[in-house]
RNA sequence: UCCGCAGUAGCUCAAUGGCAGAGCAUCCGGCUGUUAACCGGAGGGUUGUAAGUUCGAGUCUUACCUGCGGAGCCA
């Protein structure tokens, strides 16, 4: 019997299909029987009447668990009464595994309790919702990034070396010679696929071994990272802005169920169209300094240093549109940002601070140009200048201005779904104190 | 790593230093339109671990374990 899918009953009004599901919940009386089936696409009940089964399938029917598995055939009816509009008269069933003692039932939980059995938690309905969500921001970061030229080109996931500080690698023992690390961002290889696709972008896992314990951290998480061949720092803003608009727009399109199961304020994604504000460090810093002198926030913030995460959410609290700062001090950068040329002491680089204390959501810039100057960065970083030859030959043969940036999937899925947690936007997050299931 | 909070039934939580409790879940029974259905009944406990104070500790003290929230760091 061919099976229908819950998310197309509109399509079969009328009609005798074949479901094929789970039991999410179940009411009954006597003689009748409200079986909520679930089956991935979404969630529908079934009305069971004793006198129009078998007495042997009743009984089974009766005695079922939550999250039995179970294919019901039945007429579809439009039914006001009915969550989803549709109820399913069934006319037939059959047990497919009887379950019992399901562990989350449709009543309050710890979070303790719901990430142990987060291989369960995630066919509950909100669950559901946050990883579609998920689902559509990957689909749409292709999709934009593959109609504006850019070619994936994946980086390694195994690397020899930092590729920013060294202290929150994870270290491999496998290669004979010498070290390996698991990779904590893409983007000293993405440089090299930009010199030879002009736009390219990798999309992968990176790991992060801090000591985070906060809603914002995952030790592993998802990035996309396009890099751009001749970009300067303005492209590369340019190119943020549309991005995060262009993955708003296709959630509020293509989400409204979800977003409405997560009681997302679909206005605050609304807001997200270009232009963004632009905001200089510079600029920033004095923002902050009056705040302190108001009182608004509870430390002096003293120029040089890079935003706190209390510092983002003020910045980032007077906008309701994703924040762009630009130009910080090279010294709280990375090694490869290429310097300001009015004023040598600064990075051209820029991080977006999306609203509602959801702080930073993508981080980039231009990338340095110069062989000598790179070298004497590498030195002052304390890093094995050995290990970054190859990066040096993008240097030594055609180098040219380019720059790029970052995104978190998870803390954009967690923006667009309107979440406390980062945790609840992957599948299976792994984090400080937190590797099963 | 640092600061703060918590740990009692499968789950969520109560219990002045004095008999270990409720709701939900589970099991049994009832109900022809339920929306976290409802009504009646039953079973279910080494109070995170170890020590200490006390006639008596779920409750007070100390250490440890586990988790949560935040900071630093970052996307």
């Amino acid at each position: 019997m061919k099976q229908t899918y819950i998310n197309e009953l509109s399509q079969h009004v009328g009609a005798e299909v074949t479901l094929k599901g789970w039991l999410y919940n179940m009411r009954s009386s006597g003689k009748l029987m409200f079986p909520q089936l679930r089956d991935g696409t979404g969630i529908v009940q079934c009305v069971v009447l004793k006198k129009a089964i078998s007495e042997e399938l009743w009984e089974a029917l009766k005695g079922l668990g939550q999250e039995s598995a179970l294919i019901v055939r039945g007429t579809v009816r439009a039914d006001e009464r009915a969550p989803g509009g549709y109820e399913i008269d069934v006319s037939d069933a059959e047990v497919v595994s009887p379950t019992h003692d399901y562990p989350i039932t449709p009543k309050e939980h710890g979070t303790e309790f719901l990430m142990d059995h987060r291989h369960l938690w995630l066919r509950s309905r909100r669950q559901h919702a946050i990883i579609k969500v998920r689902h559509t921001v990957i689909k749409a970061v292709r999709d934009f990034l593959d109609n504006d030229g850019f070619t994936l080109a994946d980086s390694p996931i195994f690397t020899p070396a930092a590729c920013e500080g060294t202290t929150t690698l994870f270290e491999v023992n496998y290669f004979d010679d010498e070290k390996a690390y698991l990779t904590q961002s893409g983007q000293l290889y993405n440089e090299a696929t930009a010199a030879a696709f002009g736009k390219t972008y990798c999309f992968g896992p990176a790991f992060r071994a801090e000591k985070s314990k906060t809603r914002r951290h995952l030790t592993e998480f998802w990035m996309v990272e396009p890099e751009v061949a001749y970009a300067t720092l303005d492209d590369v803003m340019n190119l943020s802005e549309r991005f995060l608009s262009y993955i708003a727009a296709r959630v509020l399109d293509q989400r409204g169920e979800e977003l409405k199961v997560l009681e997302r304020d679909t206005a605050k994604l609304e807001a997200i169209v270009p232009p963004f504000p632009r905001l200089h460090y510079n600029d920033a810093v004095r923002m902050l300094q009056e705040g302190h002198e108001r009182g608004e926030i509870e430390t002096r913030f003293e120029w040089g240093g890079d935003f706190g995460s209390p510092d983002e959410t003020y910045l980032s609290g007077k906008y309701d549109k994703p924040l762009m700062v630009h130009r910080y001090p090279a010294a709280v950068k990375a090694f490869y940002m290429a310097r300001d040329t009015e004023n040598p002491e600064l990075a051209l680089g820029v991080d977006v601070l999306a609203p509602e204390g959801y702080g930073e959501v993508i981080g980039g810039g231009e990338r340095a140009t110069s062989l000598d100057f790179l070298r004497e960065q590498i030195a002052l970083h304390q890093l094995p200048e050995e290990s970054f030859d190859w990066y040096l030959d993008l240097r030594r043969y055609g180098s040219v201005p380019h720059g790029g940036f970052g995104m978190g999937i998870e803390r954009c899925t967690a923006w667009m779904c309107g979440i406390e947690h980062i945790r609840e936007t992957i599948p299976f997050p792994r984090m400080l104190y937190r590797l099963k299931p």
